[in-house]
DNA sequence: ATGAAAGCGCTAACAT
DNA sequence: ATGTTAGCGCTTTCAT
C-alpha cells in the first residue's frame, strides 16, 4: 500500500505538503500540487479514508437501519437516502433488523460508533434505548415521536381518514383495521385515524392481527375475514393487502365487488395488482432524502428546522379494489 | 470521548490491558478482566473501531454494489447479503450505481478503501476497471464473468430454454426478446440462450430493446409488440414484463390469451400480477448468500471453490400469462 | 507556501 | 499475565 510518505519523498515534498493537496489543495502553490499530483497519480496513491477519519474524528458515513429492505417501501426509502448521502460525498452503512425488536439495539450501537451520523427507519426499540443512541451520534428518525430527537413523520392521518371517508361514501356501515406491529408508531396513528374515523361516519370499527407486513399475513387475514362477514377492510401496508386479495381470489370472493380492500404505500406493487389497489399514497423517497437533509444539517450544527418533526403528506389513491357495499348496491 | 486510555489509569493497569480485555478476553486474568470491564461499564467506554481499523489494517466492513436498490431482484440480493455479513461480524457499505455506467468505477473505487471485501452485482464497468479494482480489495462478481476472479452466476441458460420450449409446445412459431442492459453478462446469456432455443425448434426470433430494467420500459415496448404481430414475448426481467403486461391490458389484447408473456426473476411481484406471470425463477437470495461466503473465503486466505465460478440453476415457473398461439388453437 | 512534530485511539511485538 | 514501545496513515498547529 502507497501511503502519503512514499508520494512525499519521491516528489521531493514534506508530508504535510502532499496531505494538503489532497484535502486543501487551494493552499498549495499550484507547481507543486501539480507535481505531487502526478506522483501520487503514478504511484497508484489514494488516500486512505480510514487513516483520514481517525486524524480528523470524522468518518464520512452516513448509516442507516431499516426493519426490511425488501419491504418496497422500505427499498425505496434506502435508494433515496442513498442517493441524497452520496450527494453529500458521504458512503452509507446500512443495516436491517428483520423485524427483530432484540437485535436491533446492539446492531444499532456497533454502527453508532462508525458513522456521523444515523438514519433510522420505523425502529422498534425503546424510548430509552434511542435516547442513549443520540449520545453516540446525531440522529434523525423516521416515523417515530421522540422528544428533543429530530424526526420525519408520515401520520398518514390524512390518508387514513380519506380512504375511510371513501368507504364511507361507497355505502359501507363498517371496516376492519389488518393491524401492523404492534409497537409501530405508524400502525398506531392508522388505527387512531380509522378508528376516529368510523366513529365520525357511525361506522362500526374491528381490528385484527397484529400482522407482519408480508405478503403471507395478508393471505392468513382473509379466511376470519370472510368469516367475519366483512365487506371492506384496509390492511396496514400494501403488501399485506395484496396478500389478502390473493387468497381472497382464491376463496371466489370478488376484490372489487363483494370485498372492498385498501393498502397503504402505493408500492410499484399497487398499481401492477389485479385488481389495482385502491391506496394511501405514501412518500417514501421523499422521506429518505428529507431525514438525510436534517441529519446533514445536524451535522453542520445548523438547526435544522427547529427540532420541530418534519411532517409528510398522504393521499388516497382510488383504483379498483373498492366499491360500494353489496347491501348498498 | 473516553478512550482506552482514560480507562486504563482508573483501572490502574495498562492500555494494552485494556485492549486484550476487549480483544482477547481469555489472555487476561479474569479478575483484572473483571476490574477493567466494571470500570469501562461505569466510563461508558465501548471500542473505537476506526482506530482499531486503523491499528490492524482490518475494516470488518463489506461492500455491496449493485444497479438498482428498489428493483426487487436486486432488493433480495441484498438483503440476503446483509444477513450473511452480520453473521459473521462485518457491516455492510451499500451503494448504488442507478444504471449510471459512468460514476460506477470511481464510487466502486472509493468505496474498496474502506472495506475488507467487495461485492459486486452485474457491474456494467469494464473487464480492465475490475481488475483494477481487485487490486485493492477482494473481489467477488455476481453475474459476470472474468478469468482470475471470483464469481458466483446465474447463467439462466436452463431456464430461458425451458421458456422457449413451454412457447414451442404452445405452437408459436416465433417469439420476440425484450433485451435487458446492452452490456450486461445476464442479458448476452439470455438472449444467446433464447435464440439458440428458438432456432432448435425452427421459431423465429426478434429482439426489440436495449430497455433498462423498468417498469415504463416494459409499456413503450408493448405497441411495437402488438404492430410486429407477436404472439409470444419474453421479456429481461419481470418488472420489463410487468409493464408490457399493463399496456397490452389497456390496448385491450388479453395476456395469456392472444399475446403469451414470460418475465425472468420471478419476484414476488409475478405471482401477485394479473394475470400471474409465467416467469423464469432467479435465486437472487442464494446468490447473494454464497457470494459473500466466498468472498469471506478468500479472507480467510481458503481458496475458495478452486477459484472456479459458482453457477446457480434457474427453471420455468408457468403461471396464466402463457397460452396456446392464437394461430393453433 | 512549506516543513517539523505531535497526536487521533488502538494493536502488537517484545520484554519482564 | 502485564507493561513498554513503536507504529497504523493522515491531519494540523506552529514555525519558518
Amino acid at each position: 500500500m502507497v501511503t502519503i510518505n512514499e508520494v512525499a519523498v519521491e516528489a521531493g515534498v514534506s508530508p504535510s505538503t502532499v496531505s494538503r493537496v489532497f484535502s486543501r489543495p487551494e493552499v498549495v502553490n499550484s507547481v507543486t500540487r501539480q507535481r505531487v499530483t502526478e506522483v501520487a497519480d503514478r504511484l497508484g496513491y489514494t488516500p486512505n479514508r480510514i487513516a483520514r477519519s481517525l486524524a480528523i474524528g470524522k468518518s464520512g458515513n452516513l448509516g442507516l437501519i431499516v426493519p426490511d429492505i425488501a419491504n418496497p417501501f422500505f427499498a425505496h426509502l434506502i435508494k433515496a437516502v442513498q442517493v441524497e448521502a452520496r450527494q453529500a460525498g458521504l458512503a452509507l452503512f446500512i443495516a436491517e433488523t428483520d423485524e427483530h425488536r432484540l437485535d436491533e439495539y446492539p446492531l444499532v450501537k456497533a454502527m453508532a460508533k462508525q458513522v456521523d451520523g444515523l438514519v433510522l427507519a420505523s425502529p422498534r426499540m425503546s424510548d430509552s434505548q434511542i435516547r442513549e443512541l443520540v449520545e453516540i451520534a446525531p440522529i434523525v428518525l423516521i416515523n417515530r415521536k421522540l422528544r428533543g430527537v429530530q424526526s420525519v413523520l408520515i401520520p398518514s392521518a390524512d390518508g387514513m381518514r380519506q380512504a375511510v371517508d371513501h368507504l364511507a361514501a361507497l355505502g359501507h356501515d363498517g371496516c376492519v383495521y389488518l393491524a401492523g406491529p404492534r409497537n409501530s408508531w405508524t400502525n398506531l396513528q392508522r388505527r387512531s385515524a380509522i378508528r376516529g374515523a368510523c366513529r365520525r361516519h357511525a361506522m362500526s370499527y374491528t381490528e385484527m392481527g397484529p400482522f407482519e407486513p408480508r405478503f403471507e399475513s395478508g393471505v392468513r387475514a382473509a379466511d376470519p375475514l370472510i368469516a367475519a362477514g366483512a365487506t371492506a377492510v384496509i390492511a396496514y401496508d400494501d403488501v399485506i393487502a395484496l396478500g389478502v386479495i390473493s387468497r381472497l381470489s382464491e376463496r371466489e370472493v370478488r376484490v372489487g365487488r363483494e370485498m372492498s380492500v385498501i393498502g397503504v404505500d402505493d408500492s410499484p406493487l399497487a398499481a401492477i395488482a389485479c385488481p389495482p389497489l385502491t391506496t394511501v399514497r405514501v412518500p417514501a423517497a421523499k422521506a429518505g432524502a428529507v431525514a438525510v437533509r436534517l441529519l446533514l444539517d445536524l451535522l453542520a450544527g445548523r438547526d435544522a428546522n427547529g427540532g420541530l418533526p418534519t411532517e409528510l403528506p398522504t393521499d388516497l389513491i382510488v383504483r379498483s379494489t373498492t366499491a360500494p357495499a353489496p347491501a348498498a348496491r
